[in-house]
DNA sequence: GCTCTGTGATACCCGGCAGGTATCACCGGC
DNA sequence: GCCGGTGATACCTGCCGGGTATCACAGAGC
C-alpha cells in the first residue's frame, strides 16, 4: 500500500506539530496509547522512523520533517476536496442552482479593480454568485488551498503565487502616507529610504502568520487602526496607489520613487476545471 | 468532519472513472455491496449527491465532478507524502545517509544541459545524489504531482507549469528535422508553414496522454523510431535546438523562423522545502 | 406476455482494528 | 530516595469495513 488514510495524518500532524504525545491526543480529542499505537502503526507501514523520542518529549527525524509538509499539503487537499464538493452542493449539471465562487480579496486592496471586477461578472451571461472574502495576505493563501476560496486577487511581492495558476491583471507603484501635517508631506516624492527611517515616525508593523516583524513601530491589525494611528501622527505606512482610495483627509499620499511596483493577479489552484471560474478569469482578464 | 479518508476517495474515484459499480469494485479488489454502501456514506456525510444512478450504469453530478478533480489531487498529494517519506527513509538529519533527489527529465531534451547541471551539482559540497528519471511530457507533471519526482526539466510551451515553482534556464529556438537529401534540407531557414504541408512528408505526430492528433504522420512512441522515420525519408519533425545533438548524419536540421521559442524550465512542487532541492535550485540558476 | 440478464441496493454476519482504561518502564529533579 | 511526567504496553470492547446471499428493477429478447 503506498497511501495514507487522512486520519494517520492528521494524527500524525497534531504530534509532528505539538512534539508532545499526551497534548496531541487532548488536542485530537482521544487518548494518549492509542495515538502512540497509531504513529507506531504509521511509521512501520512506511518503513521509516518518522519521531526521535527522547525522554524529554519528541524531536523530528529528517523523514519527519517531509511528512510533516507533504502531509499538510495533502490534508489541505483532502479538506479543499470536501469543502468544493459541499460547495457545489445540489447543482446536478446545467439547471441546478446557480454555482457558487468564493473569492478572496485583501480587505481594502483594490476596491476599484474588485468593484469593476464584480461588476463586469455580473453583466455575463450565466455568472456565478461571487462571494466576497476578506482575508489577509497570508490567509489568501492557505484559503485557496484548504478549498474555502476558490479564486482570490493577490498582491505581488506580497503574496507568493507559488503553486497557483495566475494572470496579471495591473500593475501600479506605492506610495507613502503620511500624517498630513508632516514636513515629508509637502514633498512631491519620496524614497524608501526616506520614509523608513523618520525620526518619530516609525513604519507601522503588520502582522505575518500572527507574528510582527520586529521594530519602533506600532503592530497594526486593521487598516482603520491605522488610518487612525497615521491621522494622529504617530506612524507611516506604504501602500499600492490604489490606497488613495480611502484615505482621510487628515493623510497624505506622496508616491514613492524607488518601491517595487505591486502587480495584482488573479489566481486559482491550478487543478480547477470549474466553468464558472473560467468565466470570471476571462471577465478579469478583458478589463 | 470535514475531510474524507482517502479510502473513500480512492472508492469514489474508481466508480467516477468506471462509471459502473461492479468494474469499479472488481478493480478495487473488493466486493459490489460493501463499495456501494461506502459510496452512500461519503454521500450522507458530504450532504450532497455524487452520483445519478440510472436503470443503465451511473452518471456523476456537479458535485461529483467536481470531487473527481478535486479527490484526484488530494489522492496524488497523499501520496506523493507517501513517497518522499520513504526517500527521505532513514536519513535522520544531517549526519544520516545522503538525501536523494528524483528529477524528471524528458528524455533526450536538453541533453548538454543536463549534463553540466548534474556536473556542476555534483561539484558542490553535501550535494543530494540525483536520480534521473527519463519521462515523457505529460509524465513529468504527473510524477511532480505524486511524489515520484522531486524536480524536473521542464519545456515551455509544450509543458503546462501550473501549479509549480520554477526558474527559467534557457530559452533556444526550434528547428525542422528533415531527411538530408530532401529538397527543403537545401534551405537556410523555414517557417512553420513550409514543413507543416509539405507533399509525402507528413508532420510526425506524438500521443499526449496515450492519444494522438489527428493528421496524416506517422504515430511516433520514442526518438529512435523518429530518428529512423526521418532518416528514411518518411516523416519531417520540429525539435528545439539542442536536439541537434543526437541528429544522424542522414537528418539535416533546419531552422525555423516563426516556431515559439522554447524556454526550459526547472519545476518543483511549490511546497517543497528541502534543502537538496534548494541547492539543486541555486546551482541550476548560477549555469 | 414471459424470462433472462445485468444493474445497483439491501440484509445479515463476522473479524479486525480503532479507541478506551489501567499500568508499566524510564528518567530528571527536588 | 521518592515523585512527576514522559511515551510504551497489555488487554478489553464495540464499531465498522468487508464478505455472501439476495432483492428490486429495467431492458432486451423470444
Amino acid at each position: 500500500m503506498d497511501t495514507v488514510e487522512t486520519r494517520e495524518l492528521r494524527y500524525f500532524l497534531a504530534v509532528a506539530e505539538e512534539l508532545h504525545f499526551g497534548r496531541a491526543a487532548e488536542r485530537l480529542g482521544m487518548a494518549q496509547p492509542p495515538l502512540s499505537r497509531a504513529i507506531q502503526q504509521l511509521e512501520r507501514r512506511l518503513g521509516v522512523s518518522l519521531l526521535k523520542r527522547n525522554r524529554r518529549g519528541v524531536t523530528l527525524t529528517g523523514a519527519g520533517e517531509v511528512l510533516l509538509h507533504e502531509g499538510r499539503a495533502a490534508l489541505d487537499a483532502a479538506t479543499a476536496a470536501v469543502r468544493r464538493t459541499r460547495r457545489a452542493g445540489g447543482a446536478d449539471g446545467p439547471g441546478g442552482p446557480r454555482s457558487r465562487l468564493v473569492l478572496a480579496v485583501k480587505a481594502g486592496a483594490s476596491h476599484e479593480l474588485l468593484h469593476k471586477l464584480l461588476d463586469a461578472y455580473a453583466a455575463e451571461p450565466d455568472a456565478a454568485e461571487i462571494e466576497v472574502l476578506p482575508s489577509s495576505t497570508c490567509e489568501q493563501e492557505e484559503m485557496l488551498r484548504d478549498g474555502r476560496a476558490d479564486v482570490a486577487l493577490m498582491h505581488k511581492p506580497f503574496n507568493s503565487l507559488a503553486g497557483f495558476d495566475s494572470e496579471e491583471l495591473m500593475t501600479e507603484g506605492q506610495i507613502a502616507v503620511l500624517p498630513a501635517g508632516h514636513p515629508l508631506a509637502a514633498r512631491k516624492a519620496l524614497s524608501l529610504a526616506d520614509v523608513s527611517d523618520v525620526p518619530g515616525l516609525p513604519l507601522a508593523r503588520w502582522s505575518r502568520h500572527g507574528v510582527y516583524p520586529p521594530g519602533p513601530g506600532p503592530e497594526i491589525r486593521d487598516q482603520t487602526q491605522l488610518a487612525q494611528l497615521i491621522a494622529l501622527g504617530r506612524t507611516v505606512a506604504v501602500f499600492p496607489d490604489s490606497a488613495r482610495a480611502w484615505l482621510w483627509a487628515e493623510h497624505t499620499a506622496v508616491p514613492l520613487t524607488d518601491a517595487p511596483p505591486v502587480v495584482t493577479h488573479i489566481a486559482w489552484p491550478a487543478h480547477s476545471r470549474s466553468l464558472a471560474l473560467a468565466g470570471l478569469i476571462r471577465t478579469a482578464t478583458r478589463l
